[in-house]
RNA sequence: GGCCCCGUGGUCAAGUGGUUAAGACACCGCCCUUUCACGGCGGUAACAUGGGUUCGAAUCCCGUCGGGGUCACCA
């Protein structure tokens, strides 16, 4: 093998990039970087009444996002018609293909006398034989044909699988299938055999559900005279109920996940994982290592049913360890979403808050939902802390004295704040709980959140004060006792 | 239904004739801790199933069961 390795990655826009596509995309990526060949993207738009611009972008876009760059293309098949159309002449000239005049209403019957017959449907060989007269007496009467290849109806057709090794078909199975369309467009598996061979590919790696396909993409290389690149069939990304990945299951696109505030690198950190592993077991790796280890010997067989806990987990340890700047950065969108800020907001503010924000979060809209009370009021406590903590005996008097240490307190910052407040638990002879936890409280509306005092010094005396009072305010109206 | 692929804890996954069947996520407990987290330590949890081959099987063979793919002038 010494040609230089060339791999495909060819989706059809007529959906979003799923993350089983998406991970087949990464495993041609990581091979092709592994073995220093080409990444070639290629657009198999032969579907006119499905492929849309729009997902097209949506595609481009997103394999972009997770960092897959081509190195060729994109390629459309809708621009390559004349070499389909070239070669299937070609065939038809060397008698290995022929029209086939019957309607789509003839074929329809002979399905469905199939299905009362309870066997898979076969097309019979019935323009198999046609004189050249018929032919051209048809094509007079202005019917419009397909081309159908020749196959043959004994022997096997062996898939010699670098995943699953060799899987063999019987020939028997496999009926004249058809190559072109009627309105001169090439079939998926004529076109792309054709683009396959003309652009060199080596490896045609792709999901299971083509292994099907395979044994007649095989009989057109060989209809052809041209030779076979290697085959690598990964198994289905499924969902967690083990069916295949559709809308009702949620978030499925990679798209979605990014809206949910999922890095790239978490992405494609995780999919990596999805029916393969590093030789040491590690499960948080970066893209260079997995370029240095990838081989399709050690891509798992089985189908993979994917895991959002895990997945979030790992977005969790990449949300800490982001550069700070690249973090804040992508965080300002998911402000801006939540209506927390503009177009013009104070960048240096919003990445202390994020510096402290990330430890205890997961994802970026988890971010921007934690970082709500430092840019709006305080609406609302949380009822679980009003029942917990604004319920006990003499927490106003406390609150009170909180106020007006803080009040008083010159220069204002985290370490000052912090030592006033000890000191004020010592003074009045209390838990520190008592005094921590209706203040985190009373300025955030929440429970749980960053150290206490990082808050009040992202806040500033005035603000933490006012809402000190106005918690105290809440509590004399609307709790008893 | 035919044909093809697959089947290791709840999930991902290491293992390829001789191991205490690794690791991670999740779950439970302890420590750390003002909260929530992060982190550290520990625990529960698996070779779908029945035969066979072998001194010995997760690993090889056969059957059963289950899951997935495909059978369109979609890709």
């Amino acid at each position: 093998m010494m040609s230089e390795v060339r791999v495909r990655f060819a989706p059809s826009p007529t959906g979003s990039l799923h993350i089983g596509g998406a991970r087949t995309a990464l495993f041609n990526w990581l091979f092709a970087r592994h073995h220093g060949g080409k990444f070639i993207l290629r657009v198999d738009d032969t579907d006119l009444e499905r492929s849309t611009e729009e997902s097209m972008r949506g595609i481009l876009e997103g394999l972009q996002w997770l960092g897959i760059d081509w190195d060729e293309g994109p390629i459309y098949q809708s621009q390559r018609l004349d070499e389909y159309r070239k070669f299937a002449n070609k065939l038809l000239e060397e008698g290995k293909a022929y029209y086939c005049f019957c309607t789509k209403e003839e074929l329809e019957e002979m399905r469905k006398q199939a299905e009362r017959e309870g066997r898979p449907f076969m097309y019979t060989g019935k323009c198999r034989n046609l004189t050249k007269e018929q032919i051209e007496n048809y094509l007079k009467e202005g019917k419009k044909p397909v081309i159908r290849l020749k196959t043959p109806r004994e022997g096997k057709t062996v898939v010699h699988d670098i995943i699953r090794g060799d899987v063999e078909f019987d020939n028997s199975t496999i009926d004249d299938f058809i190559i072109m369309k009627s309105d001169g467009m090439p079939t998926y598996n004529f076109a792309t055999v054709v683009d396959d061979y003309q652009m060199g590919i080596t490896h045609i790696i792709r999901a299971e559900e083509h292994l099907s396909n395979t044994p007649k993409q095989i009989l057109i290389y060989e209809a052809l005279g041209v030779p076979l690149p290697q085959f690598a069939h990964v198994s289905m990304v499924l969902a967690p109920d083990r069916t295949k990945l559709s809308k009702r299951h949620g978030a499925t696109s990679v798209q979605e996940f990014r809206d949910q505030g999922y890095l790239p690198e978490a992405i494609v950190n995780y999919i990596t994982l999805l029916g393969w592993a590093p030789l040491d077991g590690e499960e948080i790796f970066d893209v260079r290592k997995s370029i240095r280890e990838f081989s399709l010997e050690r891509v798992s067989k089985n189908p993979a049913v994917y895991d959002v806990q895990k997945l979030t987990w790992i977005n969790g340890h990449y949300i800490r360890s982001y550069d700070l700047d690249k973090l804040t950065q992508a965080i300002i969108p998911f402000l801006q979403k939540k209506g927390l800020i503009g177009e013009n907001y104070d960048y240096e503010y919003i990445k202390k808050i994020v510096s402290v924000v990330r430890e205890r979060e997961k994802t970026l809209v988890d971010i921007a939902d934690a970082m709500t009370y430092y840019f709006k009021e305080v609406e609302s406590y949380e009822e679980k802390g009003v029942q917990k903590y604004f319920t006990k005996e003499g927490v106003v008097d406390i609150l009170k004295k909180a106020a007006e240490t803080l009040k008083n307190l010159e220069p204002f910052n985290k370490f000052t704040a912090e030592e006033a407040y000890r000191k004020l638990v010592e003074e009045l002879g209390i838990s520190s709980s008592a005094l921590f936890h209706p203040t985190r409280l009373a300025i955030s509306g929440r429970t749980f959140g960053p150290g206490l005092f990082d808050i009040m010094e992202f806040l500033g005396k005035e603000k933490t004060v006012a809402r000190i009072e106005r918690a105290i305010k809440f509590i004399e109206e609307n709790i008893k006792g």
